[in-house]
DNA sequence: AAGTGTGAAGTATTTCACAGCG
DNA sequence: CGCTGTGAAATACTTCACACTT
């Protein structure tokens, strides 16, 4: 089982390389793949083996190759069919940003409570009404969603879709889901982010702790 | 200096704190709050610690009190003022998210290329064009950035950014920006988040290290 | 009896540093 | 020689477990 900071590391080395490939590059070492993803060397050596996929002194990787490594490990072997919930900004940013990104993930129905929404068809996707939520993911056999609704709804949201099926679970929203065994969830807190961000960035006029 | 997880927790500890209030809870336990926030006790004490906030052992911790200290660690003595860039979906969203939310936050000017968005006022925001950036961001003193333009100009914004003055970035771009030391920078990557949650959700259909 | 505060132990993750190879 | 692959060291973070308080 590969730690969670890896995954994540893994799926950014894929977009930078396949953005190197683009630009005709065949091979790379690990102190430039470093650079361009902000890690040391010996990280991505590290994150490379995990993987599986072998380096050559002289030439450095192979970059297909380890596209092709990092594919075998963080794509399933068939196309995942997602859940939004929550046709807001937000909700439509994630449907944007993902059209046509990624072959082996689909977007396959959204939902949201608006009936100037549903039966829309928004970046790509069809919206339905919440209250056809479980038909609709038991019907398209849907595994994974997308919560993006506001946070008052967001445990219902979860009941529903676990309910429906879903076995993995992204959280836009800071409530901490009650889900039982055996469904993943990640969560992305966007007031935490900035939060961080506030604390970390030295103003110059906060008492923090010396050493 | 506190850890950037430990930040991550006493940000969600206060925003659940201030539902418990609302709620008239005056004193909660470890426990309580472990499990409202997905922790363990033993990880609530210690950050509770950190931010010297005292518990006493027959009533638990005093929520206005946990607020305070909370306040006082993550809050600077000022009020932030932040700068958003892109007001595609995803920035809309931020905007929205925050309106009227945190007190000692305030987004003071978003900036897009866009002419039909600029000079508009958005979720209680201005919108600038961005070749008004460095000029804006100097003149209303912001020290904070936020960037929600697609990947391919994030580097650029982020440059325009720390010129003209800003010392911490929250980017949504999967682009690791190449910034100067003293400037601080958080990214969320939704990409990375989604690809997270197809792998570790056990899907019955990968071919997952045994052990 | 039940909860806090915390040293010490346990885990997880990163980084060093160097042998081995092309 | 410069790079990969990797034991071993270092660091970071979490959890245990228990003395102490109310």
């Amino acid at each position: 089982m590969i730690p969670e900071r890896t995954i994540g590391r893994l799926s950014l080395y894929r977009r930078i390389l396949d953005q190197v490939l683009d630009q005709g590059r065949t091979y790379i070492f690990s102190h430039e793949l470093a650079k361009l993803s902000g890690n040391k060397p010996a990280q991505v050596r590290r994150d490379l083996n995990v993987v599986k996929c072998p380096g050559c002194a002289s030439k450095g990787y192979d970059v297909q190759e380890m596209i092709r490594c990092i594919d075998s490990t963080l794509d399933g072997p068939d196309k995942q069919r997602i859940a939004l919930v929550g046709v807001g900004n937000l909700g439509r940013a994630v449907l944007h940003y993902f059209l046509g990104r990624r072959k082996k993930l689909e977007f396959a129905a959204a939902f949201d409570r608006d009936h100037d929404k549903v039966n829309r068809v928004i970046h790509g996707c069809r919206v339905y009404h919440i209250d056809e939520l479980n038909d609709v993911i038991r019907k398209e056999n849907i595994r994974l969603g997308v919560i993006t609704v506001p946070v008052s709804e967001a445990g219902h949201i979860a009941d529903l879709l676990v309910h429906g099926g879903v076995r993995g679970i992204l959280n836009f929203t800071p409530a901490p889901l009650r889900i039982p065994p055996g469904v993943y969830v990640e969560n992305i807190d966007i007031t935490s982010a900035i939060e961080k961000v506030v604390y970390f960035t030295d103003l110059g006029n906060r008492e923090k702790e010396k050493e």
